[in-house]
DNA sequence: CACAAACTAAACTAACCAGTTTAGTTTGTG
DNA sequence: CACAAACTAAACTGGTTAGTTTAGTTTGTG
């Protein structure tokens, strides 16, 4: 099913995956032109068009790289192997929130919800590519722990959803939006209080 | 500071208010044109211009009308004058949730996060009006159930501002990006995991 | 009814864009 | 060196767009 692309296109190929990939989040999708991805790209547009069949597929081709990319990021996750929930709760808050506020991952994330609407074919692939998987991968942990003891809650996908979120909230929200940090919602900040409310709301009852 | 505009002009300039926002909830900011705007206003494109200096003009013109909006439903919200701090949280969350869920809310949630890049004045407008004014009226609730010892938490808004980032989960998040509902993630389970998660993390000690 | 403000349709400018085509060049391979 | 695949610049097609202008019409008000 692999193309067995020969070295001198492949990296074409990635020249204008990379330059579409910039131009789309700077941009958007509708503002981008084909004429400017393939000018960054160091390329021909007739060439932008031997790859692509479209604007679209260009489109498509980036969100799946994407994926693919966060597929392999999210398989190599290692965790502390501690016996306190505290320091293993906060590596996980750690390591979401590094990823969520990643400058690419924020501007995927940005134009996967404004093109949702016109594009949820793309918008599924990368939802399950992504979030459901770290999820899924997040249940298995806390499952784990409430093995060992350490939490406690009755439904695991609940608890990791409401845990996840809560790493989402004013910090993330104001680097969304690209409004200035606020300093009462550092991102140290942010962990700290969802690790501390989660430690409460799934403490394992005494005894 | 306020025109005195005459009510045939009043009712014009709705109409073109009403066909651009549904315009641009459907088609995104740079899809939309003017002249379709003008089309479903049942308006010349002359008289957009002669309201509106520029299409970056009327865009802005839509945000701010929607925080007038939201400001004026904001103050009208009342809350249930129990003592229990169940049947308060669940009543917050429950107007909270319908809010984030409304179409007309989440559209230009969508497009105020696609274009922030762009257009990083009218997302700061839209959040002072928006969020940030829900959050603070919400903080003075959660000051009052403290006040009256039916929660305890260190900070008043990073407290809120978790209790309204769980209601902001896997539900939320499908219905953002187009997915199909998950019913594992229901409004009504949103709202129970994130009251029964925050009563015990906000749980006053006995004594 | 007269007048000015607001409106209308329609044409226009000057630019932009997705996608194709053409004719010629570079590049790896046998 | 010969050949085919991949590439290039540039022009081209058919269409769209923001914003302006023009000439004429509707509308409320004195």
């Amino acid at each position: 099913m692999e193309k067995p692309l020969s070295p001198r296109s492949a990296a074409k190929r990635a020249a204008m995956l990379d330059a579409a990939q910039r131009c789309f989040l700077e941009s958007g999708y509708a503002s981008t032109s084909v004429d400017e991805v393939a000018t960054r790209a160091g390329v021909s547009k007739a060439t932008i068009y031997a790859h692509f069949a479209s604007k679209d597929d260009l489109f498509g081709a980036i969100i799946c790289r994407r994926c693919d990319d966060q597929a392999e990021g999210l398989s190599s996750l290692t965790l502390p192997d501690s016996s306190e929930a505290r320091t293993i709760l906060t590596a996980v808050a750690q390591r979401l929130m590094a990823l969520f506020l990643a400058p690419e991952v924020m501007g995927i994330y940005r134009i996967v919800i404004a093109e949702a609407p016109r594009h949820p074919e793309l918008a599924k692939t990368w939802y399950e590519a992504g979030p459901l998987r770290g999820k899924q991968r997040l249940c298995e942990v806390f499952d784990d722990m409430k093995r060992r003891g350490m939490l406690d809650f009755v439904d695991t996908r609940r608890a990791v959803d409401a845990f996840i979120s809560m790493l989402r909230g004013e910090c993330f929200h104001r680097v969304m939006i690209d409004l200035p940090p606020n300093p009462h919602f550092t991102v140290e900040a942010t962990i700290e209080t969802a690790v501390d409310f989660a430690l409460k709301a799934f403490a394992p009852s005494q005894g």
